[in-house]
RNA sequence: GCGCUCGUAGCUCAGCUGGAUAGAGCGCUGCCCUCCGAAGGCAGAGGUCCUUGGUUCGAAUCCAAGCGAGCGCGCCA
């Protein structure tokens, strides 16, 4: 069984565990055997736990709804208990949850986002991966947003997480680039004048491919280019080099504007000299064959119908050996408990069989690997012709051109910079750019995020950009207002006192604090499913507990956080400063920034 | 043909690993800013959870079959 079966989370435990100890005394159980049956009750029963008591009831051989009343006479301090036909439930009291829970959150607010399972694991992850030469098209934002996620969220359960950037740094269109490069007299600083440089390499392709369907002398050159790349040729090598850096150059800068970075840019050329040892190993032990003049290995053993291929009939090497071959690798560097590869699931097929081969080659990591597959982007076409009904499809948009990842934020960036001169114009200047810049780009990455990975995403320009609704900037609005507050309240009590959890008495400011003792058991989930979306989930959940709270107050005075007496005024910043820093820290794990004004 | 991922409100999706009257956002209707931030909140209308069987005290959730959609299935990665 997985770690988190029948361990409550720290936060949500201390609520549960009252009462689950009260049960067992009962029934003469353990608490541990009570408490992973405690959930959530149903709404509308004013309750915050429930424990649904048929199963106890069939192995104490009595009736559930019976069985439910009588543990409804249980005397619980600051619960309120009673049956539901077979359900037993159990209402808080406000106080007794933040007495139960502020003062934990006040030594380290953000234990709601703790976990320590990973201590002493490592895990890889293999993420974002583009090809060099290209641009990060927008598709690309899944890989990268997914691992990096995935990355912080590991962290965050005390793995020690080894980032990696598989680039693909290798192929014959270098041959091709080199081959252009030297026919029409490019130089470096060409190179580096251009205000894209993977745009001038992509435009130079262009034009290579182009040349060469009229020119079968220019093809054979492109060949012979390829050729000394792989033999290893200085010139080559060197140009090859120049095109790489000013590849990794441009995919900073977004990688900068994503705020993700990697410990291991090890990409496939890396590889090239590396493969021989694992295909001869194979060789070796009689696993593979020859079909077509291909070599293949036959992963029938471990119910795969089809073999995998291992190298091409021309002595081509083949990706399903360049993954054995760095795997190893990361093996040998990093001894991982746990390796991701965050690709889409169209690949599904692939890495079931690499997996099936170094189960076969008996490697110790073979169980390890993990392949984090997710759903293709699709974009609205309004007019796919030929009389057929406008809808989601697969693939490009605006005359065909593949929507590029920096323009799809950039836009968002615009947009968001809109509405922040509109609605705050106090804010100016770099301030101003800086938020716009976590508001934009925020609200693409949650976009990406909320929802379970292996769905496709659909985009729409129009809806994924808004900032209504369940939006990344829904979740740093909640987060702004609380920070504002906090920077209010510190104008209007300078010498406050400390604040006492038993001041806390409203069923709004409960609900905050369920729905961050909640958080721990959704970074969990989100981990042992490497599902980033559970944990976005209960980010939106405890933003409109956060929300209905705050906008309580506008219509109650009595509700307010600053309000004239002091003493109680602080009790409720304490359950402010911890929502704030919940819903700070969680989106910080998810990928995104928390301004404290927007 | 085989495999993978899906099918929940008009649209886009949740549904905490089997629990009580299936929830949210958008859109629609009606409210709430002399404002602790309306990028917000409250209320309302809106669903044979694709179908049929099975397991179970209990199924949107697990199993089987079928229907429908998308994507894969030997020299690209």
């Amino acid at each position: 069984m997985r770690f988190a079966a029948n361990a409550p989370p720290p936060m949500l435990d201390l609520l549960v565990a009252p009462l689950a100890t009260a049960v067992a005394a009962r029934l003469g159980r353990l608490p541990g055997e009570i408490a992973p049956l405690i959930g959530p009750p149903a709404k509308g029963q004013g309750a915050d736990l429930a424990l649904p008591c048929f199963q106890l009831a069939k192995s104490a051989n009595r009736n559930s709804a019976q069985l439910a009343a009588d543990l409804a006479t249980l005397e619980v301090p600051g619960m309120a208990l009673s049956a539901a036909g077979p359900f037993l439930n159990a209402a808080l009291q406000p106080a007794t949850v933040a007495g139960v829970l502020l003062p934990v959150l006040a030594g380290d607010p953000l234990l709601c986002l703790r976990r320590d399972h990973g201590e002493g694991k490592t895990v890889c992850i293999d993420f974002s991966s583009p090809n060099i030469a290209k641009h990060l098209a927008f598709h690309h934002i899944r890989s990268t947003m997914i691992g990096n996620a995935l990355a912080r969220l590991y962290g965050a359960c005390g793995w020690r997480v080894v980032r990696i950037n598989f680039l693909g740094d290798w192929g014959t269109a270098f041959g091709r680039l080199i081959s252009a490069w030297h026919r029409e007299g490019l130089t470096l600083a060409q190179l580096d004048a251009a205000p894209d440089r993977v745009t001038f390499l992509n435009e130079l392709y262009v034009r290579a491919s182009q040349a060469e369907k009229a020119d079968p002398a220019k093809e054979a050159d492109s060949r012979r280019w390829s050729k000394a790349l792989e033999d290893g040729d200085a010139e080559a090598r060197h140009l090859w080099q120049i095109f790489k850096d000013a590849s990794l150059a441009e995919f900073q800068r977004i990688y900068a504007l994503l705020g993700v970075g990697f410990d291991s840019w090890k990409g496939e050329a890396f590889y090239e000299d590396k493969m021989g040892a694992v295909l001869a190993e194979l060789e070796s032990r009689g696993l593979t064959k020859v079909d077509q003049g291909a070599t293949v290995v036959d992963l029938s053993a471990l119910g795969l119908k089809k073999p995998m291929l291992l190298r091409r009939a021309d002595g081509g090497s083949l990706y399903a050996t360049r993954d054995l071959a760095a795997c190893d690798d990361r093996w040998k560097d990093y001894a991982f408990d746990r390796s991701l590869y965050v690709v889409d699931l169209g690949q599904a097929l692939h890495f079931k069989e690499w997996f099936a081969c170094a189960a076969l080659l008996g490697r110790a990591y073979a169980d390890r690997l993990r392949h984090i597959g997710f759903g293709i982007v699709l974009l609205w076409n309004d007019e796919p012709g030929e009389g057929l009904e406008p809808g989601w499809a697969r693939g490009r948009t605006r005359g065909g051109k593949v929507m590029l990842l920096r323009e799809v934020l950039e836009e968002s960036v615009d947009r968001a910079r809109a509405v922040i001169a509109e609605k705050n114009p106090g804010i100016e200047g770099d301030e101003r750019e800086r938020i716009a810049r976590a508001v934009g780009v925020g609200a693409v990455v949650f976009n990406d995020l909320k929802n379970a990975r292996t769905n496709d995403v659909k985009f729409k320009f129009e809806e994924a950009l808004r900032f209504d609704g369940e939006t990344g900037p829904y979740l740093q609005f909640a987060h702004a207002r609380l920070c504002s507050i906090e920077r209010k309240f510190r104008e209007a009590f300078p010498q406050a006192p400390a604040g006492d959890p038993a001041r806390i008495a409203r069923d709004d400011e409960k609900a905050v604090l369920i729905a961050i003792a909640r958080l721990g058991s959704a970074l969990d989930r989100a981990v042992e499913s490497d599902e980033p979306s559970q944990l976005a989930q209960g980010l939106l959940a405890l933003a409109a507990a956060v929300s209905a709270w705050l906008t309580a107050g506008s219509k109650d005075d009595t509700a307010r956080v600053l309000v004239e007496d002091a003493a109680l005024a602080a009790s409720r910043l304490r359950l402010v400063r911890a929502a704030r820093a919940a819903l700070g820290e969680g989106l910080r794990l998810l990928g995104l920034e928390a301004p404290e004004r927007m």
